[in-house]
DNA sequence: GTTTAGATGATAATTACTATCATTCGATTC
DNA sequence: GAATCGAATGATAGTAATTATCATCTAAAC
Protein backbone atom coordinates (compact mmCIF):
# COMPACT_ATOMS: atom_id res chain seq x y z
CA UNK A 1 0.00 0.00 0.00
CA UNK A 2 0.77 3.55 -0.58
CA UNK A 3 0.55 5.81 2.04
CA UNK A 4 0.53 9.39 1.62
CA UNK A 5 0.89 12.31 3.90
CA UNK A 6 -2.28 14.76 4.09
CA UNK A 7 -2.30 17.32 1.69
CA UNK A 8 -1.99 21.41 2.10
CA UNK A 9 -5.04 21.43 0.54
CA UNK A 10 -6.91 18.93 2.64
CA UNK A 11 -5.11 20.62 5.79
CA UNK A 12 -6.06 24.37 4.86
CA UNK A 13 -9.69 23.32 3.88
CA UNK A 14 -10.20 21.41 7.29
CA UNK A 15 -8.71 24.10 9.32
CA UNK A 16 -10.70 26.65 8.21
CA UNK A 17 -13.88 25.13 8.54
CA UNK A 18 -12.82 24.43 12.41
CA UNK A 19 -12.01 27.95 12.41
CA UNK A 20 -15.19 29.49 10.97
CA UNK A 21 -16.99 27.46 14.02
CA UNK A 22 -14.64 27.91 16.92
CA UNK A 23 -16.61 30.73 18.62
CA UNK A 24 -19.66 28.87 18.46
CA UNK A 25 -18.05 26.01 19.87
CA UNK A 26 -16.80 28.51 22.73
CA UNK A 27 -19.96 29.44 24.38
CA UNK A 28 -21.50 26.29 23.73
CA UNK A 29 -19.13 25.38 26.02
CA UNK A 30 -19.27 27.86 28.46
CA UNK A 31 -15.89 29.66 27.13
CA UNK A 32 -15.51 33.28 26.76
CA UNK A 33 -14.30 34.24 23.46
CA UNK A 34 -11.29 36.72 23.65
CA UNK A 35 -8.65 38.18 21.25
CA UNK A 36 -6.70 35.69 22.54
CA UNK A 37 -7.99 33.04 22.06
CA UNK A 38 -8.95 33.60 18.49
CA UNK A 39 -5.49 34.58 17.64
CA UNK A 40 -4.06 30.97 19.44
CA UNK A 41 -6.66 28.93 17.69
CA UNK A 42 -5.93 30.74 14.51
CA UNK A 43 -2.11 30.18 14.68
CA UNK A 44 -2.39 26.58 15.40
CA UNK A 45 -5.10 25.94 12.68
CA UNK A 46 -2.50 27.82 10.06
CA UNK A 47 0.26 25.57 10.61
CA UNK A 48 1.03 22.10 9.62
CA UNK A 49 3.39 21.90 11.45
CA UNK A 50 2.42 20.60 14.90
CA UNK A 51 3.83 23.90 16.97
CA UNK A 52 5.38 23.92 20.70
CA UNK A 53 3.56 26.65 22.99
CA UNK A 54 6.57 29.06 22.45
CA UNK A 55 6.31 29.18 18.32
CA UNK A 56 2.53 29.36 18.79
CA UNK A 57 3.52 32.49 21.24
CA UNK A 58 5.88 33.67 18.80
CA UNK A 59 3.35 33.72 15.90
CA UNK A 60 1.12 35.47 18.05
CA UNK A 61 2.57 37.81 19.35
CA UNK A 62 2.70 39.76 15.98
CA UNK A 63 -0.79 40.72 16.48
CA UNK A 64 -1.20 40.96 20.32
CA UNK A 65 2.44 41.92 21.22
CA UNK A 66 0.86 41.73 24.81
CA UNK A 67 0.01 38.28 25.12
CA UNK A 68 1.76 36.46 27.86
CA UNK A 69 3.40 33.06 26.98
CA UNK A 70 1.38 31.80 30.36
CA UNK A 71 -1.78 32.68 28.33
CA UNK A 72 -0.36 30.48 25.49
CA UNK A 73 0.26 27.72 27.98
CA UNK A 74 -3.33 28.06 29.45
CA UNK A 75 -5.36 28.19 26.32
CA UNK A 76 -3.43 25.41 24.23
CA UNK A 77 -4.69 23.12 26.85
CA UNK A 78 -8.39 24.49 27.60
CA UNK A 79 -8.33 23.85 24.36
CA UNK A 80 -7.33 20.15 24.46
CA UNK A 81 -9.51 19.87 27.04
CA UNK A 82 -12.80 20.99 25.17
CA UNK A 83 -11.52 18.83 22.16
CA UNK A 84 -10.35 21.69 20.04
CA UNK A 85 -6.74 20.86 20.02
CA UNK A 86 -4.91 17.77 21.12
CA UNK A 87 -1.40 16.66 21.84
CA UNK A 88 0.60 14.69 19.32
CA UNK A 89 1.14 12.21 22.31
CA UNK A 90 0.13 12.31 25.69
CA UNK A 91 3.74 11.25 26.93
CA UNK A 92 5.20 14.39 26.48
CA UNK A 93 5.94 15.63 29.98
CA UNK A 94 8.71 12.66 31.09
CA UNK A 95 10.43 10.10 29.25
CA UNK A 96 9.53 6.88 29.81
CA UNK A 97 11.99 4.18 29.22
CA UNK A 98 11.77 0.74 27.59
CA UNK A 99 13.67 -2.49 28.19
CA UNK A 100 12.29 -4.51 25.18
CA UNK A 101 14.20 -3.11 21.95
CA UNK A 102 12.37 -5.06 19.85
CA UNK A 103 9.11 -3.55 17.94
CA UNK A 104 6.04 -3.59 19.61
CA UNK A 105 3.28 -1.44 20.44
CA UNK A 106 1.80 0.39 23.75
CA UNK A 107 -1.30 0.95 25.27
CA UNK A 108 -1.28 3.51 27.89
CA UNK A 109 -4.21 4.37 30.33
CA UNK A 110 -5.41 8.36 29.82
CA UNK A 111 -5.55 8.87 33.37
CA UNK A 112 -2.70 6.95 35.44
CA UNK A 113 -0.45 6.79 33.03
CA UNK A 114 0.59 2.76 33.17
CA UNK A 115 2.02 1.47 29.92
CA UNK A 116 1.70 -2.08 28.62
CA UNK A 117 3.33 -3.57 25.83
CA UNK A 118 1.23 -5.12 22.78
CA UNK A 119 1.92 -6.51 19.80
CA UNK A 120 0.38 -5.78 16.60
CA UNK A 121 1.12 -7.95 14.10
CA UNK A 122 -0.77 -6.46 11.58
CA UNK A 123 -0.03 -3.09 11.92
CA UNK A 124 3.88 -3.94 12.04
CA UNK A 125 3.58 -5.97 8.99
CA UNK A 126 2.03 -2.95 7.25
CA UNK A 127 4.15 -0.73 8.46
CA UNK A 128 7.21 -2.62 7.64
CA UNK A 129 5.92 -2.92 3.96
CA UNK A 130 6.10 0.89 3.88
CA UNK A 131 9.88 2.15 3.31
CA UNK A 132 8.68 6.37 2.34
CA UNK A 133 5.38 8.32 3.47
CA UNK A 134 5.22 11.53 0.73
CA UNK A 135 8.77 12.05 0.45
CA UNK A 136 9.96 11.23 4.19
CA UNK A 137 12.30 7.65 4.62
CA UNK A 138 10.42 5.55 7.00
CA UNK A 139 12.98 3.91 9.61
CA UNK A 140 9.91 2.23 12.36
CA UNK A 141 6.93 3.25 14.02
CA UNK A 142 5.60 3.24 17.40
CA UNK A 143 1.56 3.21 18.09
CA UNK A 144 0.15 4.51 21.17
CA UNK A 145 -3.20 3.20 21.49
CA UNK A 146 -5.07 5.49 24.50
CA UNK A 147 -7.14 3.34 26.87
CA UNK A 148 -8.52 2.70 30.35
CA UNK A 149 -6.69 0.37 32.05
CA UNK A 150 -9.37 -2.09 34.52
CA UNK A 151 -8.31 0.18 37.88
CA UNK A 152 -9.20 3.26 36.61
CA UNK A 153 -12.10 1.89 34.29
CA UNK A 154 -13.95 0.59 37.53
CA UNK A 155 -16.08 3.81 38.86
CA UNK A 156 -13.65 5.80 37.20
CA UNK A 157 -15.36 9.17 38.44
CA UNK A 158 -12.98 9.97 40.48
CA UNK A 159 -10.77 12.54 39.88
CA UNK A 160 -11.70 13.61 36.20
CA UNK A 161 -8.22 14.92 36.53
CA UNK A 162 -7.16 17.80 33.12
CA UNK A 163 -4.41 15.55 32.38
CA UNK A 164 -2.41 18.78 32.91
CA UNK A 165 1.16 18.32 33.73
CA UNK A 166 1.02 16.61 37.61
CA UNK A 167 -2.47 17.44 38.15
CA UNK A 168 -3.15 13.95 38.48
CA UNK A 169 0.25 13.08 40.38
CA UNK A 170 0.28 11.52 44.16
CA UNK A 171 -3.04 9.98 43.73
CA UNK A 172 -2.77 6.31 45.22
CA UNK A 173 -3.44 4.81 41.55
CA UNK A 174 -0.86 7.20 40.33
CA UNK A 175 1.93 6.62 42.68
CA UNK A 176 1.37 2.78 42.13
CA UNK A 177 1.73 3.05 38.36
CA UNK A 178 4.68 5.18 39.13
CA UNK A 179 6.59 2.84 41.15
CA UNK A 180 7.51 0.36 37.96
CA UNK A 181 8.08 -2.67 39.74
CA UNK A 182 5.84 -5.79 39.48
CA UNK A 183 3.24 -6.33 41.87
CA UNK B 1 -8.92 -9.53 15.29
CA UNK B 2 -8.04 -10.09 19.27
CA UNK B 3 -5.40 -8.03 20.27
CA UNK B 4 -3.33 -9.24 23.84
CA UNK B 5 -1.33 -7.41 25.88
CA UNK B 6 2.22 -9.46 25.90
CA UNK B 7 1.86 -11.75 28.34
CA UNK B 8 4.74 -11.45 31.95
CA UNK B 9 5.78 -14.78 31.37
CA UNK B 10 7.20 -13.63 27.84
CA UNK B 11 8.75 -10.43 28.89
CA UNK B 12 10.14 -11.49 31.76
CA UNK B 13 12.18 -14.67 29.60
CA UNK B 14 12.88 -11.64 27.36
CA UNK B 15 14.43 -9.51 29.73
CA UNK B 16 16.09 -12.58 31.16
CA UNK B 17 17.80 -12.97 28.30
CA UNK B 18 18.92 -9.21 27.27
CA UNK B 19 20.42 -9.30 31.42
CA UNK B 20 22.38 -12.44 30.75
CA UNK B 21 23.86 -10.67 27.33
CA UNK B 22 24.18 -7.08 28.89
CA UNK B 23 27.71 -7.19 30.29
CA UNK B 24 29.07 -8.79 27.18
CA UNK B 25 27.14 -6.26 24.69
CA UNK B 26 28.79 -3.35 27.16
CA UNK B 27 32.08 -4.90 26.46
CA UNK B 28 31.28 -4.98 22.65
CA UNK B 29 30.26 -1.48 22.90
CA UNK B 30 33.43 -0.02 24.52
CA UNK B 31 31.22 0.96 27.56
CA UNK B 32 32.64 -0.17 30.93
CA UNK B 33 30.65 -2.61 32.78
CA UNK B 34 30.05 -0.82 36.26
CA UNK B 35 27.62 -1.69 38.91
CA UNK B 36 25.62 1.19 38.62
CA UNK B 37 24.71 0.23 34.75
CA UNK B 38 23.76 -3.40 35.62
CA UNK B 39 21.64 -2.22 39.07
CA UNK B 40 19.69 -0.12 36.14
CA UNK B 41 19.35 -1.97 33.26
CA UNK B 42 18.63 -5.13 35.49
CA UNK B 43 15.61 -2.32 37.48
CA UNK B 44 14.97 -1.52 33.81
CA UNK B 45 14.04 -4.82 32.63
CA UNK B 46 12.71 -6.06 35.95
CA UNK B 47 9.70 -3.99 35.40
CA UNK B 48 6.90 -4.07 32.63
CA UNK B 49 5.76 -0.41 33.51
CA UNK B 50 7.75 1.23 31.51
CA UNK B 51 9.42 3.19 34.04
CA UNK B 52 10.50 7.09 34.76
CA UNK B 53 14.13 7.83 35.46
CA UNK B 54 12.84 8.95 39.26
CA UNK B 55 11.55 5.92 39.06
CA UNK B 56 14.52 3.51 38.09
CA UNK B 57 16.38 5.77 40.92
CA UNK B 58 14.25 4.76 43.90
CA UNK B 59 14.40 1.23 42.60
CA UNK B 60 18.30 1.16 42.39
CA UNK B 61 18.85 3.17 45.29
CA UNK B 62 17.50 0.05 47.72
CA UNK B 63 20.79 -1.81 46.99
CA UNK B 64 23.30 1.60 46.22
CA UNK B 65 22.23 4.38 48.03
CA UNK B 66 25.20 6.65 47.22
CA UNK B 67 23.81 6.27 43.24
CA UNK B 68 23.06 9.82 42.03
CA UNK B 69 19.93 10.52 40.05
CA UNK B 70 22.20 12.65 37.61
CA UNK B 71 24.03 8.55 36.78
CA UNK B 72 20.20 7.74 36.30
CA UNK B 73 19.40 9.79 33.95
CA UNK B 74 22.81 9.36 32.09
CA UNK B 75 22.61 5.53 31.97
CA UNK B 76 19.76 5.15 30.54
CA UNK B 77 20.31 7.98 27.97
CA UNK B 78 23.67 5.76 27.34
CA UNK B 79 21.57 2.71 27.42
CA UNK B 80 19.47 4.18 24.48
CA UNK B 81 22.31 5.33 22.21
CA UNK B 82 23.45 1.28 22.42
CA UNK B 83 20.46 0.15 21.53
CA UNK B 84 19.95 -1.54 25.31
CA UNK B 85 16.89 0.65 26.02
CA UNK B 86 14.21 2.87 24.06
CA UNK B 87 12.40 5.80 25.28
CA UNK B 88 7.96 5.04 24.84
CA UNK B 89 8.00 8.05 22.83
CA UNK B 90 10.40 10.85 20.73
CA UNK B 91 8.52 13.54 21.58
CA UNK B 92 8.70 13.45 25.34
CA UNK B 93 10.69 16.56 25.78
CA UNK B 94 7.54 19.25 24.85
CA UNK B 95 4.04 19.20 23.96
CA UNK B 96 3.24 19.90 20.05
CA UNK B 97 -0.12 20.78 19.61
CA UNK B 98 -2.72 20.02 16.74
CA UNK B 99 -5.54 21.96 15.86
CA UNK B 100 -6.60 18.44 13.92
CA UNK B 101 -9.07 16.81 16.20
CA UNK B 102 -9.79 14.09 13.60
CA UNK B 103 -8.64 10.65 14.42
CA UNK B 104 -5.01 10.90 12.34
CA UNK B 105 -1.21 9.48 12.54
CA UNK B 106 1.96 11.60 12.33
CA UNK B 107 5.26 10.81 10.40
CA UNK B 108 8.05 12.22 12.51
CA UNK B 109 11.28 13.34 11.79
CA UNK B 110 13.83 11.48 14.01
CA UNK B 111 16.00 14.64 13.25
CA UNK B 112 14.84 17.92 12.98
CA UNK B 113 11.48 16.42 14.73
CA UNK B 114 9.44 17.65 11.74
CA UNK B 115 5.65 16.62 12.00
CA UNK B 116 3.27 15.81 9.29
CA UNK B 117 -0.52 14.22 9.31
CA UNK B 118 -0.94 10.98 8.00
CA UNK B 119 -3.65 9.25 7.34
CA UNK B 120 -3.60 4.76 7.35
CA UNK B 121 -7.47 3.52 7.20
CA UNK B 122 -6.02 0.11 7.17
CA UNK B 123 -4.50 0.88 10.67
CA UNK B 124 -7.56 2.84 11.87
CA UNK B 125 -10.25 0.41 11.03
CA UNK B 126 -8.40 -2.18 12.87
CA UNK B 127 -8.10 -0.45 15.79
CA UNK B 128 -11.56 0.97 15.48
CA UNK B 129 -12.77 -2.55 15.44
CA UNK B 130 -10.99 -3.28 18.78
CA UNK B 131 -12.74 -2.31 21.94
CA UNK B 132 -10.11 -3.84 24.51
CA UNK B 133 -6.79 -5.18 24.60
CA UNK B 134 -6.76 -7.45 27.68
CA UNK B 135 -8.41 -5.79 30.33
CA UNK B 136 -7.86 -2.43 28.81
CA UNK B 137 -10.61 -0.72 27.56
CA UNK B 138 -9.48 0.89 24.21
CA UNK B 139 -10.47 4.23 23.49
CA UNK B 140 -8.21 5.91 20.63
CA UNK B 141 -4.60 5.43 19.00
CA UNK B 142 -2.02 7.35 17.52
CA UNK B 143 0.84 6.14 15.33
CA UNK B 144 4.44 7.56 15.75
CA UNK B 145 6.35 6.68 12.23
CA UNK B 146 9.94 7.50 12.91
CA UNK B 147 11.52 8.66 9.74
CA UNK B 148 13.89 11.37 7.81
CA UNK B 149 12.09 14.07 6.32
CA UNK B 150 13.75 15.06 2.66
CA UNK B 151 16.05 18.02 4.21
CA UNK B 152 16.99 15.19 6.84
CA UNK B 153 17.46 12.38 4.51
CA UNK B 154 19.93 14.33 2.24
CA UNK B 155 23.86 13.88 2.86
CA UNK B 156 22.32 13.30 6.48
CA UNK B 157 25.58 13.05 7.87
CA UNK B 158 25.91 16.21 9.64
CA UNK B 159 25.28 15.91 13.25
CA UNK B 160 25.00 12.83 13.99
CA UNK B 161 22.93 14.01 17.19
CA UNK B 162 22.54 12.03 19.86
CA UNK B 163 18.94 12.81 20.73
CA UNK B 164 19.19 14.15 23.91
CA UNK B 165 17.15 16.82 25.32
CA UNK B 166 18.32 19.68 23.06
CA UNK B 167 21.12 18.28 21.56
CA UNK B 168 19.91 19.21 18.32
CA UNK B 169 18.40 22.31 18.43
CA UNK B 170 19.84 25.71 17.27
CA UNK B 171 20.34 24.06 13.91
CA UNK B 172 18.79 25.84 10.94
CA UNK B 173 16.80 22.59 10.02
CA UNK B 174 15.75 22.39 13.30
CA UNK B 175 14.92 25.94 13.65
CA UNK B 176 12.99 25.87 10.15
CA UNK B 177 11.01 22.98 11.69
CA UNK B 178 10.00 25.31 14.95
CA UNK B 179 8.51 28.28 13.58
CA UNK B 180 5.19 26.33 12.82
CA UNK B 181 4.54 28.29 10.28
CA UNK B 182 4.36 27.50 6.45
CA UNK B 183 6.77 28.35 3.82
C1' DG C 1 -24.10 51.01 32.04
C1' DT C 2 -23.43 47.70 35.92
C1' DT C 3 -22.16 43.43 37.56
C1' DT C 4 -19.28 39.50 38.02
C1' DA C 5 -17.28 35.12 36.97
C1' DG C 6 -13.91 33.88 34.29
C1' DA C 7 -9.61 35.36 31.58
C1' DT C 8 -5.26 37.57 31.36
C1' DG C 9 -0.41 39.32 32.43
C1' DA C 10 3.37 39.44 35.36
C1' DT C 11 6.09 36.75 37.84
C1' DA C 12 7.46 33.18 41.18
C1' DA C 13 7.87 28.29 41.65
C1' DT C 14 8.38 23.57 40.12
C1' DT C 15 9.77 19.60 37.41
C1' DA C 16 12.69 17.11 34.66
C1' DC C 17 16.36 17.07 32.98
C1' DT C 18 21.47 18.69 31.46
C1' DA C 19 26.14 20.59 32.17
C1' DT C 20 30.29 21.03 34.87
C1' DC C 21 33.95 19.36 37.29
C1' DA C 22 36.60 17.14 40.94
C1' DT C 23 37.07 12.42 42.29
C1' DT C 24 36.80 7.47 41.63
C1' DC C 25 37.18 3.23 39.28
C1' DG C 26 37.13 -0.58 35.48
C1' DA C 27 40.04 -2.22 32.09
C1' DT C 28 44.38 -2.75 30.14
C1' DT C 29 49.22 -3.15 30.52
C1' DC C 30 53.23 -4.47 32.70
C1' DG D 1 49.11 -7.81 41.76
C1' DA D 2 50.41 -2.74 40.98
C1' DA D 3 50.56 1.17 37.81
C1' DT D 4 48.11 3.73 34.40
C1' DC D 5 44.46 6.40 32.36
C1' DG D 6 40.36 7.58 30.19
C1' DA D 7 35.77 6.72 31.08
C1' DA D 8 32.21 6.84 34.75
C1' DT D 9 30.32 8.71 38.79
C1' DG D 10 28.51 12.02 42.47
C1' DA D 11 27.61 16.50 43.89
C1' DT D 12 25.74 20.38 42.48
C1' DA D 13 24.72 24.38 39.55
C1' DG D 14 22.07 25.62 35.58
C1' DT D 15 18.35 25.45 32.05
C1' DA D 16 13.91 24.67 29.63
C1' DA D 17 9.24 23.99 29.80
C1' DT D 18 5.81 24.31 32.02
C1' DT D 19 2.54 25.42 36.19
C1' DA D 20 0.87 28.21 40.17
C1' DT D 21 -0.38 32.52 42.22
C1' DC D 22 -2.61 36.66 42.35
C1' DA D 23 -3.86 41.40 41.21
C1' DT D 24 -6.15 43.37 37.37
C1' DC D 25 -9.09 43.27 33.41
C1' DT D 26 -12.97 42.15 30.41
C1' DA D 27 -16.63 39.35 27.89
C1' DA D 28 -21.19 38.22 28.64
C1' DA D 29 -25.38 38.61 30.97
C1' DC D 30 -28.62 41.60 32.88
MN1 LIG E 1 7.29 -1.47 25.65
MN1 LIG F 1 -1.71 15.96 13.26
ZN1 LIG G 1 -5.22 3.71 34.83
ZN1 LIG H 1 14.19 16.42 9.39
Amino acid sequence: MELQLVSEGRRAGYAARRLAEFAERCRRGGLAVTPQRLAIIRALLSSAEHPRADVIYEMVRREHPHISLATVHRTLDTLCEIGEARKVTMLHDSARYDGNVTPHHHVICVKCRRIRDVEIPDVSALLDACKEIGDFKVLGSSLEIHALCPACAGRGRTRRATQRRGSTRGSAEESRSRTGEEA
